[in-house]
DNA sequence: TATATACTTGACTAAATTAGTCAGGTTTAT
DNA sequence: ATAAACCTGACTAATTTAGTCAAGTATATA
């Protein structure tokens, strides 16, 4: 089980970004040189957090990204969603009735991967972008 | 973020071996026909088994295998531990010093995927094999 | 209005990982 | 003797990941 960078840079640049919001748009050329991440890679990225509202585009000259959204009311769930990063426990398709490896039920294990999904997806649901940037400061005091 | 099929398949294996693990050595075919896992991936998956003293080998006709601790002492930690189905969230090496991206400090985000590792691996610390196989004779019924 | 800055899009690719397969053993109960 | 069962290591196809690359479009500001 392992997170993929674009999850994770995703929250990194959303991180960075909540910092300068207030002031002015932030563009992504200094998110990549300050986090190290590629232009071209968080182009992609925050192209899918503008789909989903979760930020803004400020184009032209002096232009960049704003949170589109209280930085309380972005939680990480929100975040992966509209990156596609999302948690798959289980092997079989979760709709159909069809269990996996083929067989007509649910092996025997299916109900454990669901509740750890509900475990993981949980965490998610708690953080929000705010708790993320206090823990920030805390850490830097 | 994905659970692999080596870690499903384990636990699969260890749950429908613990249901006859006190009759008889339960032979690889055997799960292998009733869990729709081919056998050669079985034997790969037990022969890490058994290195970590979870399961024992009966050698010779009628053989196969048997759990060498009890049920309740088995942990999914445990398991995924012996089939290396590791929780990594980080993209840094842990041990070292240096943050992600080359960068010589922990980057934003390295707090956050701490702890997100640490709610998962509480999940696989709480869960036994006992918890399983109860759970799915209840289910049954 | 020229132009630099910044966003936008889509196609492409190298590397890594996963999910096995395959071949050729060795051991032991009957 | 022999068949059932375990054991080992090498190999591979498919998938996923983590980007790169090329070619734009939009707009603030001088
Ligand atoms: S994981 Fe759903 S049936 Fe096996
Ligand atoms: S994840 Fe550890 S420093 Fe970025």
């Amino acid at each position: 089980m392992r997170l993929t960078s674009k999850g994770r840079y995703a929250v990194m640049a959303l991180v960075d970004l909540a910092k300068f919001n207030d002031i002015n748009p932030v563009s992504l050329r200094d998110i990549s040189l300050r986090q190290g991440i590629s232009l071209d890679y968080l182009e992609q990225i925050f192209s899918k957090l503008r789909k989903k509202a979760i930020v803004q585009s400020v184009r032209g000259n002096q232009g960049g990204y704003v949170l589109n959204k209280k930085a309380n009311e972005i939680k990480l769930t929100n975040i992966f969603d509209a990156v596609d990063e999302k948690v798959k426990t289980v092997q079989c398709k979760k709709e159909s009735k069809k269990g996996c490896n083929g067989k007509p039920t649910k092996c025997l294990t299916h109900n454990l991967w669901d509740e750890l999904e509900n475990h993981i997806n949980d965490f998610f649901e708690k953080k929000s972008l705010e708790d993320l940037i206090k823990d920030n400061i805390e850490r830097r005091i």
